[in-house]
Parts: structure tokens; sequence; C-alpha cells
DNA sequence: CGCGGGATTGACT
DNA sequence: GTCAATCCCGCGT
């Protein structure tokens, strides 16, 4: 089922831990494409530093102080998009980036961005709408198998670079898809 | 209005 | 490991 609001309205780490497993759903032209998430950040309040909101809301951050589950996708480096979900309470500037998902050639923010066809077009949309979404499939990852540490590409952000806000499945989707099999199998049996 | 730098990637040494 | 690509943003003037 897809994510409502009320899930991306709770704090910025819960809800990049809870992204963990759930599938990133873009439509493209007649194609649906859907691939678990496996890695997010979060970036979380007015005062980390590593964030964009850090600077006070202007044009581009505005979209992060607004209403939780809204598309926060910029561009940067001249040549790369980046997707996240704003979290956290409406005027909270909050937001988890989506960094990997399960796909081949789609590992890294800018990749999966590419791979979807996500671009501004989709900048500051609802967290579900025609386009896009995020759902729950049911697949439940043991909270073992979700690592977490430092956000990358964030050196400049002071004593904000070190906080451990980046989540990443721990196991490969294949080793996953054994374990789901593993369980199903056994409740069967009972 | 100019300038410095970026929540990245891929190519190359 | 280093570095270029290349546009937009945020800030200082």
């Amino acid at each position: 089922m897809r994510l409502r609001p009320d899930f991306f309205k709770r704090t910025t780490t819960t809800v990049a831990r809870e992204l963990i497993g759930k599938y990133l759903v873009r439509r493209i032209g007649r194609r649906t494409v859907a691939a678990m998430i496996t890695e997010t950040e979060a970036y979380h309040g007015p005062c980390d530093r590593a964030s964009h909101a850090s600077r006070g809301k202007t044009a581009r951050t505005q979209i992060m102080f607004g209403p939780p589950g809204s598309w926060y996708v910029y561009f940067v480096y001249g040549m790369h998009h980046c997707a996240n979900v704003v979290t956290g309470p409406e005027g909270f500037p909050a937001a988890v980036l989506i960094r990997a998902v399960d796909m081949p050639s789609s590992h890294g923010p800018a990749r999966l961005c590419k791979a979807l066809r996500i671009d501004r077009q989709l900048n500051g949309l609802p967290s579900r709408n025609a386009h896009i979404w995020i759902e729950d499939r049911g697949v439940h990852i043991p909270r073992t198998h979700i690592l977490c540490g430092p956000r990358i590409g964030v050196a400049y952000a002071g004593a904000w670079a070190s906080k451990p806000w980046r989540f990443t499945l721990a196991v490969q989707s294949a080793t996953l898809r054994h374990i789901g099999r593993s369980k199903f199998r056994k409740k069967r049996r009972r």
C-alpha cells in the first residue's frame, strides 16, 4: 500500500530507517517501475549544517519547510538530480535523501534519479501522485540488517558531518529474498 | 551582478 | 588517488 503523509510526519531518522525495504514506484509512460529502497540519509532541522535548510527558507528550500511527504528534487553539480521526501511536521525543515534502490545501475542518488527519470518536474509534488510514490509491500527488514553511519559528501558540515544519519541495507537483495523464502517455508509447515 | 562551491559520478593517473 | 563536467543557488558587493 502507498505510504501516507503520516508516515513521513515522524522524526526524520525514523523515517529514513523505515524507508529501507519500502518500494519506490515510478510511472514511465505506460510502464510502472518499482525498486526496493536500500540506502537513505536523514537531513534534520534548521540547525543541521549539512542540510540545505540550514541557510533558512529560500526559493529552493521552501519545499523542506512544507507538508511531510512532498517530493524535494534538486539539481546539483551542474548535471545531477537528487530525490528526497520531506519529513516531520509542517514548518520544520527536514527530508530524507534516497541514495540507492535495488536495481541494476542505480546505486547512488544521481544514478537512481537517472534510471527512474526523476527530475525537477516532480519537485514539490505530494508523495502520492500519479507519477511517483512509495509503497509498503510487506517486506520486513530485521533491524540488525540495517547499518547506520555518517552521511556522504558533507565534510563541510562540521560536527554535523559525523552524525550517523545514513542508513544502508546490510545484506544483498538476493540474500534478503532467501531469508524471506525460508521464513515463508517455516510458516507454511506449522 | 559576479563569484564560489555543491547531499555526484565516471574517467583517468 | 585526482579531477573535470557544468548549472544553479546563496551570498557579498
